[in-house]
DNA sequence: CTCCAGGCATGAG
DNA sequence: CTCATGCATGGA
């Protein structure tokens, strides 16, 4: 497991001492924190307030808040030095024009009748291992309980981060999940029957010497390789190429969704996931995953 | 208390 | 190929 060093440490206090909040001015009415983060994507933030989280990133610890077009932010502990502003330009994708592709979407009759007019949505960059199991964790689950799996691992095979919200600990490596024994992923972190699939994912993981390569493989080549993993099928792979692999054009198709586009566009049919991903690459396009999340959240929200 | 979940692997037809 | 079934667990 890996130790933080001090002298490294040392260096991150200085460029970024961890009680310095900054201003980002983000995209005007183009971007919800809240509804972003709690959108099902990741499962590792906080809720303080309205508009108000803290969560671990990779190897840090972010406070972000939201008030109107402005996020304020902060390092709240971490092994590693940043630049915080580009960091989170990025982990929030600020450089997409969100607005210019929900502007497309809304020319669909049916898709405008149930998304907002302004863009809330964001498609996080988060760590291709870290969704890659989440998503494993999250079949046949709930929320809630997926978010509290994620934590037991976390704490018990990732590796402590000093912050002032209290301990926090990073998203295991593969390598340290790899050693974890069946018994503990099953009595100690509560998988259940999940707890083959993480392992075998997390030790095939870590024997791949060429998994930080996968970023650069065609969609389609991707989602053949995520497919081959156990545990994985084809919601799974294609919530790992959205939210893993910013592959904006996947389209999960979980329960919630099913139900969006069969009431949207086929009406009392019963209609296969292969008509409905048709449907959604047609109507939706290159970027069918954010239609997605707009599927998800209203249908979620509304049942 | 019971119910059921951002599905998947498996086996039968 | 399509379809039915079992699945561990704990939050609601």
């Amino acid at each position: 497991m890996r130790v933080m060093s001090p002298s490294r440490a040392a260096v991150a206090e200085i460029l970024q001492p961890m009680n310095s909040p900054q201003e980002l001015v983000i995209p005007s009415g183009e971007f919800d924190l809240e509804q972003t983060l709690e959108s099902g994507q990741c499962f590792r933030w906080q809720r303080l307030a309205a508009g108000e989280y803290w969560g671990v990133v990779s190897n840090d610890v972010l406070y972000v808040k939201q008030e109107g077009d402005q996020l304020q932010v902060q390092h709240g502990g971490g092994t590693a030095p940043i630049n915080l502003a580009d960091f989170i330009h990025r982990y929030f994708d600020f450089s997409g024009d969100y607005q210019a592709i929900l502007r497309r979407f809304r020319r669909d009759r049916s898709f405008a009748h149930v998304a907002p007019r302004r863009a809330s949505l964001h498609i996080l960059r988060q760590a291709p291992f870290e969704v890659l199991i989440s998503f494993v964790i999250s079949a046949n689950n709930h929320i809630p309980r997926i978010r509290s799996i994620i934590e037991r691992l976390c704490r018990l095979y990732g590796s402590p981060l000093a912050t002032s919200f209290g301990p926090a600990y990073t998203f295991p490596t593969p390598e340290a999940l790899a050693q974890a024994q069946l018994e503990d992923l099953r009595s100690k972190c509560g998988l259940g029957y999940r707890d083959g699939y993480v392992q075998s994912v997390a030790r095939t993981m870590a024997a791949q010497p060429d998994f930080g390569a996968w970023v650069e493989l065609p969609t389609a080549t991707l989602r053949q390789r995520l497919l081959q993993l156990d545990g994985v099928g084809e919601k799974v792979a294609d919530c790992v190429l959205l939210f893993g692999f910013h592959r904006l054009a996947a389209f999960p198709i979980d329960t919630w969704v099913r139900r969006a586009m069969t009431e949207l566009y086929f009406p009392g049919q019963t209609p296969r996931l292969r008509e409905l991903q048709a449907c959604a690459a047609r109507r939706f396009g290159a970027y069918a995953g954010v239609a997605q999340q707009y599927l998800f959240t209203h249908y979620r929200s509304i049942s």
